[in-house]
DNA sequence: ACTCAATTGCGAGAGATTCGCATTATCCCT
DNA sequence: AGGGATAATGCGAATCTCTCGCAATTGAGT
């Protein structure tokens, strides 16, 4: 939610919030909406500087901050590694095993009845976006 | 579970798989038996050095490692910092708000119907104590 | 005591991310 | 179109957390 759904859509967000519309920007988002995967801030700054070759991981860091700000992208941290950007309008829980690194995405209903006892028992309002569950998969159990 | 419940119990244990009783592993385990609180490798660090402040930063980590190893303590990651250590016969999940950082403590028993689907779904057996759960807390929502 | 392997202290290194700063580029206003 | 304010960039250095290599030390069985 919040987010946008096309690349020109992130544009217009960002413009309205006082930012410049710059080529890295372009070629960030090009690259994000390019997949649906979770990709590193590394993948990310690869990817771009096939086009851009000028593109400075700070600068691929600092643009993905700013996305994150307003709403079109999310980082999850699926293990000890690096955070994972994707789309925000693609939201999902992540399950993560311990022993082969397997991932499988999570239909956020599957967390809504931990979702219902974290409100009526501590009055909390769960995220199960942001860390993977971790555990074992079905062959590594 | 794994585990010990006591300083001797867990040097035991070191003993048994061939380790051995050395100073700064005895005064890591009084510092982590001390209390029941969530430390980071750098909180441990320093009280071990009130007593014997030779003992390395790189010690602390090693002898953590093989403490989990043995499975006498768990860490857990709360949020972006530093990793928190625990004993590991008082794991319990934790939901973190991301507005005030305020962490609840929370039994296992109320991961039980996502641990149910998880497993019904996927064939995936979660641990539920190694990644906070995030969110907002009463106050925050 | 003696020996051998486990452990330690220390500093350097690695991985991921952030920061400072001078330079460049975008956008708004004539 | 031209100019000025300031957002954004490139670059390297710094930060934070944790890991590693290695020589020196120490614990424990004989």
């Amino acid at each position: 939610m919040g987010g946008a759904t096309t690349i020109e859509g992130a544009l217009d967000l960002v413009r309205r919030h006082g930012g410049r519309i710059t080529s890295s920007r372009r070629f960030l988002l090009r690259a994000l909406f390019d997949s649906e995967g979770h990709r590193t801030a590394e993948e990310l700054a690869t990817e771009v500087q096939v086009q851009a070759p000028d593109v400075h991981l700070s600068t691929i860091y600092r643009n993905l901050d700013e996305l994150e700000r307003l709403g079109v992208i999310v980082h999850a941290h699926l293990g000890h590694g690096p955070a994972t950007y994707h789309l925000a309008n693609s939201v999902h829980g992540h399950f993560v095993c311990e022993e082969c690194g397997k991932m499988i995405e999570a239909p956020d209903s599957i967390f809504a009845s931990l979702a219902k006892s974290a409100q009526s028992r501590f009055g909390f309002s769960i995220n199960p976006h942001h860390f993977a569950m971790l555990g074992r998969c079905r062959e590594c159990s």
